[in-house]
DNA sequence: TTCATAGTTATCGTATACGATTTCGTACCT
DNA sequence: AGGTACGAAATCGTATACGATAACTATGAA
């Protein structure tokens, strides 16, 4: 019995995490990778049988992808992936300047100079990217950038809501920065000048203001190029 | 088929949500109303068993409240109430003072001399009830108040955001008010300062400030309080 | 007396099964 | 020909059943 024991603990530890979560896991992945592209719909039965569970746990990683406005779910009728629907955009770039900013304001204190360095180097690279314009690597830099600076926010519950701001905008698959590339340069800048405060120990307003105009001047830019 | 399509509606809507929601809600206002205290222990069995379900509708409602920061919930072992943990008030209040501010900032454009009335005389109501004080009165009333302030955030997701933190502090059963009844009277104060700023067409980032402020300086007083 | 260990119990996690609801297609009537 | 009503298929919602995991308890030895 001992074998079967460890042999089974064994492939317990692998699939340490219920399947529930995995299950949440792999959609959420297919969903921000595109995979399911928005108004895709996902049918319980089906998502059930490619990854080899039952409905039920799959029931559950969907309405918490629900509950993360990765997914509309409509009662009786099913799932389908959100959107891109412009004003979602607009909402949740609002949201995300509003807390994001807080969060960079609450973390600025705390970020040591091997971070800043991390965060400048990080920055290195967009501006070098910017030469032969990859608008998925640059946004993926972004965040990496971003992430540095709100990262050591001691407020679990802001970080939280800031994650999940970045994970709405990752299910839009084309990055912000391929609908408007002339925003990248400016952004580039900008992250200097964020970091020039951080560094100075500029008060929390002041670098609150910095992060969550940076973030507002992104959707600015996407809001006058779609007027057009 | 007339009658039956009416009568089978009024069923339905009688029970027009699902056993799921309906449990949400009945877990939900247990928990705010506090028949469940913080540590308490939520067995699917029983719960289910209580409200005539299965556990299985009993369960995603859990997951719901778990993700709204109402309840924890740990793998194979079950779910208990949030408890009042002061960190986790601090947080809380932290995070609601900034999405409030800004929901009552985005919000004050858009209020009308009706809505200005009512919150004045929500206030008016508050200031009587100083002389005989009745916390969980004066802490009703103070969320009809902000209510009238931040309910007209044209941003969803903020909203959303406001709510939830509302619903947290709701479940801590007694009231700031309670611990830190100085606070009141100030509270009253403030409330009609804001009211003052919002007539008067303040700019947003004014609104916002004060808006931030008033919540924070409860925090404070509590965290005075809660040091000696 | 105390600690380790095995067995028991309580509770969760998931699978399967069935009933309920919606949606779509088809046939019939006007 | 167009619209309406009926019916079938797809899908979700929930109940029940069983297996898995963790907490608890009792028993034995040091």
């Amino acid at each position: 019995m001992t074998e079967t024991a460890v042999g089974s603990t064994a492939v317990e530890n692998a699939g340490a995490q219920s399947k529930s979560q995995q299950a949440y896991a792999a959609v959420k992945a297919r969903i921000v990778e595109g995979a399911y592209t928005p108004g895709y719909r996902l049918v319980l039965a089906k998502i059930a049988e490619d990854l080899g569970f039952s409905v039920v746990p799959v029931r559950e990683a969907i309405r918490r992808l629900e509950a993360e406005g990765l997914v509309k779910f409509e009662r009786n009728v099913g799932a389908t992936v959100s959107g891109i629907d412009p004003t979602e955009y607009l909402y949740t770039m609002q949201t995300l300047s509003i807390v994001e900013g807080a969060a960079t304001a609450l973390s600025a204190p705390l970020i040591d100079s091997v971070s800043i360095a991390r965060a400048r180097a990080v920055n290195e690279e967009m501006r070098e990217c910017l030469e032969h314009f990859d608008p998925v690597r640059f946004t993926a830099l972004n965040q990496d950038f971003h992430s540095v600076l709100f990262e050591h926010c001691p407020n679990p519950h802001i970080l939280d809501l800031v994650h999940r701001g970045w994970n709405r905008l990752a299910s839009i698959r084309s990055s912000t920065f391929r609908f408007v590339p002339g925003r990248a340069q400016e952004s580039v800048r900008e992250h200097e000048a964020l970091l020039q405060l951080i560094e100075s120990g500029a008060d929390a307003d002041t670098i609150e203001k910095a992060a969550r105009q940076h973030r507002a001047s992104t959707l600015d830019a996407y809001l006058a190029q779609a007027k057009q």
